[in-house]
Formats: C-alpha cells, structure tokens, sequence
DNA sequence: CATGATTGAGATGTTTTCGTTATGAATACG
DNA sequence: CGTATTCATAACGAAAACATCTCAATCATG
C-alpha cells in the first residue's frame, strides 16, 4: 500500500514545500533537480493526488499538499527524535531502571545519589521501591528490579554485588543525660537506658545487627518508643525519650541537643552494597553503577 | 545526521521486532533473510547501538531495541494515517471548508444540505460563518471562504454562481385573524396590519425585498416587532401579535395556528444562489457543490 | 557424545532504484 | 519578439538493495 513511500521522499516534499522552488529545494538537499522532479513525481503518483500545483514559472501548494507538508514535517521530526532517543537509550542516558532500596538504606546517602544520578542523566526515569532485602534479591533475580541497594555480607548465586557504603554506627544520646558528660562510652554503659528504635520490620538487618551489638555487651535493649523515621528517632533523643543507636551519617543533620558517641568494635559498622543480575547488560544499569560507585571515594 | 534511515528499515526493525525471528520476519516482509540482516545491521551502525541481542538460536530486542520497538511502530502507523489524508484531500473527503451565509439563507434548507453534506464527507470540518452577501462576497474573492450561500441575482466578476434554491414569500396571518377566513388574499389586504418582521441589519437583502412589495402594493409594512430568530417570528405571529412575509419552507415547520397566503407576483420570490471564486479548484470546494445542487432537485 | 536440524551471518553476482547530465518546453519579462 | 528562468523528460551511470549459496554456531535428540 504506502511500503514505496520512503523518509527520502517526504524529506525532498517537505524542501519543495518550504522552497516552493524545485531548484532551491535541490540545493538545499545536496541533489539535482530532475531527481527532486521524480522524487515528488512518484510520492504523487503513490497517493493519486497532485501536491503541488506547478507551471515552470510558479509552485504552490495543493490541498493534499498543505495537509501533508505539517504531517512530514512533525513525522520527519519525530523520527529523528526516536532515533536519538534509541542512541541515548543505548548509552544508558535513557530508559527506565527500577531501584529497589531496604528502608535502613534511606538513612544513608540514598537521596543524595538519585540526586547526582539525576543530574547526570536526567533521560533516565527512575521507579524506586523500599523492599525488604529478601525480596529484592528475588527480584533482582526475576529482572523485576535492576538494581539493589541492601545489607547483604554474603554473596547471592546469580548476583554481583559491591559494597557502596561502610560506616559506623553510633550511640545518640539527650544532651542533657548523666553519660553525655562522658567523652567515652561503652555501649554496655547504656544497658539500663530507654531505647528509641526503629520497628524491626522495617529494617530488620540493621535491627538485628544493633540488637546483636547490645547482647554482645551484656544486655538485651529496653525499647520504650518506636519511630519510623529516622528523623523522628533523633528527634525523640533530643527531647529525652531515651538513647538510641544510629548510622554516622545522621549526624550531619546538625542536632544541637544530641550526642554522638562512637562504638568501639568491629560490628558496629554497617555495609550497603548494590547489586545487580550477573550478565544484565542494559546500560542505564551500568550509567547507573557508575555514578554509585563514586559513593565509595565519598 | 539520521538521513540514510527511511522507512524501510523501520519496517525491517519491526518486524523482526515483532517476530524475534529474522527468517519468519523476512518472510513476512517478502524478501530474503540476509537482506533483513543487512538491513538492520546498518539501522544499528547508524544508530551506533545494537537493536538486538542475537544468537543463532535466539532474537532479543535490547533496551534500545525495545524503545525504537514502540516509537516505530507509531511512525509508520502516523505515515500511513499522513498518506492516507492526504490521499482523501485530494479526493475532498477530507480537509476544511469555509462556507459563509446570509441570515436569510438559515431559514431555508441549510441545514439539511450541511447535514447531508457531513453524512457524504466526514472527514471535512465545515467552518460556518454567517455574514451580509456583500462581506460574503469580497471574502470569496480574498480566499477567506470557500462557499457563500446568498441572495444575489446579478453576475459578480471573478465569483461563479449556481442558483441551488428558488422559494416563494408568503404571506403569514394568525388564524384568530379576521383575513384568514378568505381563501385568498392580495398583498394589499395587509396595508393596514402590524408587521412582525426581522431587523433589516440581519437579512438586508430580503427585507428590501419585503419591503418593495409591500410599496409596489401601495403600503409601507409597519413593522411593531422585529424577531431575529424566523421560528419566532413565526409564533409571534400565531399570538396575534401580527402578520408577516416569510419564505415558504417555514409552512413545513407544521405551526396550526398560522395560515398562509399565496402572494401572487413574479417577484415574491427569493433566489439562494452558491458562489465560489472562480478557478477554485480545491476539491473540497467541488464535493461540497456536487452536495449542494442536489438541492435544486429537492 | 555425536549427529542433524535450525538459524543468523558472510560473500558474491544480479537487479532494481536512484541520481546526474543533457535537453526540451513553457512562461514571464524586457 | 527574443531571452532568461524554471520545471519536465530522456538517457545513461552509479550505488544500493536484494537473492542465492554457503558457513558457523547452537540446540535437540538418540
């Protein structure tokens, strides 16, 4: 039906259309003017339609010409604009990528990457999900999730996992409390204290891994009050609520009525790693991995 | 920059796209299967990407592949939509028409010619104007409009006419009214009657010719109320408020309170004539013609 | 593990298509 | 009335697209 009509012949329509003179057109498209001539002749021949109205002093525009000349005009861009973006697409500056992150991950510097992930590709249309860890290796696994971000030690069968991420966890403690005079603390100094946690479904990783860091020091943590932000947790420290144990970098939020103190032993330091399927070699997840990895330098 | 892609490797792309297949997709485009690989493998230099990932048992589209996959299978369905308008354009079954009338002109049978040309050619978009025949006029000439419907008798340089309508003024008397029991009436039985008329500014044309019949009968109509709209100046009557002249397709709107009189002169007659500018060949301009002479018919 | 079937890619010759050059015809303009 | 401009036509040549044949790789099957 339309199969002998090709982009070249609406390409020199649309020049003709602009020019209203075939030699102009010509020039403007790098050919001579018969092969113009022909070109229109057969796109004419394939609608059964004149498109321009011609004597050899005069060209101007039929009906079915005028229509044609706003459609090949917004087609001929539109293929151009597929073909870049397919290009960007191929290079990773496009596309969808599906985030999966555990809640304890938000904590850290999650935000801050999507910010600088953003910026550097701004084609690329981010869906972030929080999941559990256990669901996003599955996931990642299904190729439901293309990238990662959890508290995994161990290796997965079938995924490649880096770690982004290591710091240190600390003990938050009221400004105002007795042990905050002390620029030294254990943490079993605070086995007699009030907790402040977050619920552990929401985290459990990291939930078990302070719990665990608390027997380890004689005592199992009294939790008197439950937050789901970690905003909420500081925030309930500074007004006394209790103590509680929290990742470094929440300490850039700038809490005047909190202390931190550090915690002497070697598990008291929690990983985030990215993972990814082993051999998905879609480029957005490698642009995306690149512009994790410069988490790890800071 | 995107110059050497057409048409054809979109179709190739797609295809295969569809097929994951190269053998069954160059079967359905009728061709050989190494010209399909060729075709795409030139698609993918352009592109400076891979549209699939093959092996020699399996096909599978990229992220690249996957997006080209969908915005090609727009275009192509845009440029068979482009081509086949353009196609009805020229044909005048598309497109749109500009049609001017005088008011007067509303009365009689426009709207079933507009009705009736909308059911014949869906595809044009009327655009309605109602203007004085001498705006209508120089609109034509200027190519602000297409098709005028008006009340002119003489030839009018550069315009082509063809009278479509030819109807007779009646007379319109309540029935309550004391005339109506004669079976027939001169004009000059009115002199002395209230006259329910439209403002001479919407039909200036016909009122003149109300008004010269009613002074070649010897009176001058009193008018006592003007009515824009003829379907009111019609039930204006039948209240009594008074008589009126009017065109005879009005009797078909089947009002029983209202009697009609024949006026038996030559010139109780009314002309609609279509104009268009001569030499105008769009070929909407034609269809609609050909719609509007069934009107001389019936 | 070997063999055959299937499938995509490569090489080569042919056909088709497209473009160029040369020429012709029509129209506006001096 | 002649000239310049401009689009169409014809003939030729080049480039491309395509078909055929062949190979290499992979998967299924006995």
């Amino acid at each position: 039906m339309n199969t002998d009509v090709e982009l070249r012949h609406l390409r020199g329509f649309l020049a003709v259309a602009d020019e209203l003179h075939f030699g102009r057109a010509a020039e403007r498209l790098q050919v001579a003017q018969p092969a113009l001539s022909q070109q229109i002749r057969r796109l004419e021949a394939q609608l059964g339609t004149p498109l321009f109205r011609r004597s050899t002093r005069r060209v101007e525009l039929t009906d079915a010409g005028a229509h044609l000349r706003e459609e090949a005009r917004r087609i001929l861009a539109e293929v151009d604009a597929a073909l870049d973006a397919a290009r960007r697409v191929g290079r990773g500056d496009a596309g969808t990528l599906r985030v999966g992150f555990a809640a304890s991950v938000m904590f850290l510097a999650l935000p801050r990457l999507i910010r600088r992930f953003r910026s550097a590709f701004p084609g690329v249309h981010l869906e972030l999900r929080e999941l559990p860890t256990g669901t996003q290796i599955t996931a990642l696994r299904n190729g439901e999730l293309e990238v990662g971000f959890l508290r995994q030690l161990s290796a997965v069968e079938g995924l490649r996992m880096e770690r982004v991420m290591r710091e240190r966890l600390l003990m938050a403690l009221p400004r105002t409390h007795d042990l905050a005079r002390r620029p030294r603390l254990s943490l079993a100094d605070l086995a007699a204290e009030d907790f402040v946690l977050f619920p552990r479904e929401l985290a459990p990783g990291l939930y078990t891994q302070v719990v665990e860091l608390c027997l380890d020091a004689g005592f199992a943590p009294r939790v008197v009050q439950e937050s789901r932000e970690l905003y909420t947790t500081v925030s309930l420290v500074e007004a006394g609520v209790g103590v509680s144990i929290i990742p470094a970098s929440v300490r850039k939020m700038g809490w005047t009525g909190v202390v931190y103190r550090q915690i002497h032993k070697r598990q008291a330091e929690t990983n985030v790693s990215v993972a990814w399927r082993a051999g998905n070699d879609r480029a957005v997840v490698h642009s995306f991995l690149q512009v994790a990895r410069t988490l790890v330098r800071g």
